[in-house]
DNA sequence: GAAATGGTTGGCGCA
DNA sequence: CTGCGCCAACCATTT
């Protein structure tokens, strides 16, 4: 069958914000002489209800960079304003486009929305060409390979499957070169610019504090940098014994942001990684962590409800606190009084990220550790203001640690004194992101309510006026909660046993 | 099917 | 500095 060559085409980047290793682009370049590389901006979605403004900052960034990358190959990004089932089928039928490529979602809002902008293009009669190139391997390949009875739900098992079913991931492609001809008809520059972080009405006075910068060519630079300058750490590279109290420069290689939005290609973070042999080994490894993001997203792809406690299969049913309002505003707000804790949230509003680590010991204190609030709360400040929100390893990640799923070693606690003392015994940390506590003895910088008054005197910090009390013991409640937590394991039926499995058994065969 | 094994990243007391 | 048992008996996977 001879396919009709499409004269226009329009690439729609979502995630995936990079010329490099983007198939759908390239199958756009080749199948039409004219490509529009659009973006949809819709401010009902990009509110400070939902995206904090060092996201919003974020995204911006990289739209400016890829804008940047294509007008260097004769382009430009278009950014159409609206809702994008709107306004892109009618942008296409304006300019009769009859080619619409991108990068398949793996998130279900996303998903939702690429199956109705197909339907719609089915009826306009433009083609769809899609591609499954967020992760190392696409999802449903992968599911449709192990079956999805039969994926794993933990993750040396799943990394063994995968490798055995489908081999090592493909080659990360080569960006457009320079002189690849886009053929993008000349379009109104002011209609169709990327919006500045000022003019967005719903940010008007807010101003972003990250030092995170977002873009393909920073993701690029930074990679490279790390993988040169760091070549050492990057070859022994274990999660674990990185430092969640270290900043300037962090412990880790802060490429998050860049892989949420896919302004990094996994493929290419992969085999850029792979060429530093020898390598420590999967889970702890850098490209163990690339391991765990591919084992989380393909798991929530493939299980409905993933985000919800009652919808998720997986999700252990823990009768959370029903009134927790306040204790959820103290933590989230950084007024728990404890130092560490405390010191974390605040490096998360401001730099809208936090060590792995840090993210495990917030998430812990919300949850079963301390303050008994759900998970899905904390999660939805993470997805406020992370840069680097992610759907998937947000979810699973507040699960684990709440051990609703994938983990379940409750009587693992962490301490929000003793913990961060083993990485930073005088607390540079906490006094860096908590000023207050700048001069508190290192003795008592993680729990300054038993400094002598005197001494509190003296630091300039009174606890119970310059800094609060803590709202909770955590000798006292982290037993409480741990007896809580043993009762729901004996008590409640396992998640997985609501949904005893049926396999049926192959039969025998004469 | 029962038992053993291992599980990215706790904390404590003890040797 | 390391390792072990305990906390209380977790889950997923393998044998």
């Amino acid at each position: 069958m001879v396919m009709a060559q499409a004269t226009s085409a329009v690439h729609w980047f979502r995630k995936g914000l990079r010329l490099h290793d983007n198939p759908a682009l390239l199958d756009a370049l080749r199948s039409a002489q004219h490509v529009w590389p659009v973006y949809c901006w819709d401010a009902r979605l990009v509110t400070p209800q939902a995206v904090g403004v060092n996201r919003v900052q974020f995204l911006l960034q990289c739209l400016d960079d890829l804008d940047r990358r294509l007008r260097e190959r004769q382009s430009r990004l278009t950014v159409l304003r609206g809702d994008a089932l709107e306004v892109l089928p009618r942008f296409m039928r304006e300019r009769q486009v009859s080619l619409l490529t991108f990068e398949g979602d793996v998130e279900p809002e996303g998903r939702a929305r690429d199956e109705r902008m197909l339907r719609k293009c089915h009826q306009m009669g433009v083609q769809v060409h899609s591609f499954a190139t967020h992760l190392l391997y696409d999802p449903d390949r992968v599911i449709r390979e192990l079956g999805a009875d039969e994926l794993p739900l933990s993750y040396g098992p799943f990394v063994a499957r995968v490798t055995e079913a489908l081999g090592a991931p493909a080659l990360p492609l080569a960006a457009p070169p320079e002189t690849q001809s886009f053929g993008t008809p000349d379009t109104d520059p002011q209609a169709y610019a990327v919006p500045r972080l000022e003019e967005l009405e719903a940010y008007r006075g807010m101003t972003a504090t990250t030092p995170l910068k977002g873009g393909e060519t920073t993701a690029l630079a930074v990679l490279g940098a790390f993988l040169s300058e760091r070549r050492d750490e990057a070859r022994q590279f274990s999660k674990p014994h990185t430092s969640p109290t270290a900043f300037e420069p962090a412990s880790t290689t802060q490429l998050s942001p860049h892989m949420a939005l896919g302004c990094l290609s996994a493929r290419l973070f992969y085999y850029r990684v792979q060429e530093l042999h020898p390598l420590r080994r999967p889970p702890v490894s850098l490209i163990g962590q690339l391991w765990w993001r591919e084992f989380f997203t393909t798991v929530a792809y493939a299980t409905p409800g993933f985000h919800s406690m009652k919808e998720n299969r997986l999700c252990r049913q823990i009768p959370w606190s029903a009134d927790a309002e306040e204790q959820y505003r103290a933590w989230e707000g950084g007024r728990t009084g404890h130092p560490f804790i405390d010191a974390c949230m605040v490096q998360l509003r401001k730099h809208g990220w936090l060590h792995h680590l840090a993210r495990h010991a917030v998430a812990c204190f919300l949850s079963r550790g301390d303050l008994w609030v759900s998970w899905e709360r904390g999660r939805d400040t993470f997805d406020r203001l992370l840069v680097d929100r992610d759907y998937a390893l947000n979810n699973a990640n507040w699960m684990w640690l709440s051990c609703s799923a994938f983990f379940h070693q409750y009587f693992r606690v962490y301490s929000p004194i003793k913990f961060p003392q083993r990485f930073d015994k005088e607390g540079t940390f906490v006094r860096h992101f908590l000023p207050v506590l700048r001069n508190m003895p290192a003795k008592y910088v993680y729990e300054p309510w038993k400094a002598p008054l005197s001494v509190q005197r003296e630091a300039g910090c009174v606890v119970g006026r310059d800094y609060p009390y803590p709202i909770v013991d955590h000798e006292v409640v982290s037993k409480e909660n741990l007896a809580k937590m043993s009762e729901v394991f004996s008590r409640e039926r396992r998640p997985m046993e609501k949904f005893a499995k049926k396999r049926p058994r192959p039969e025998c065969v004469e």
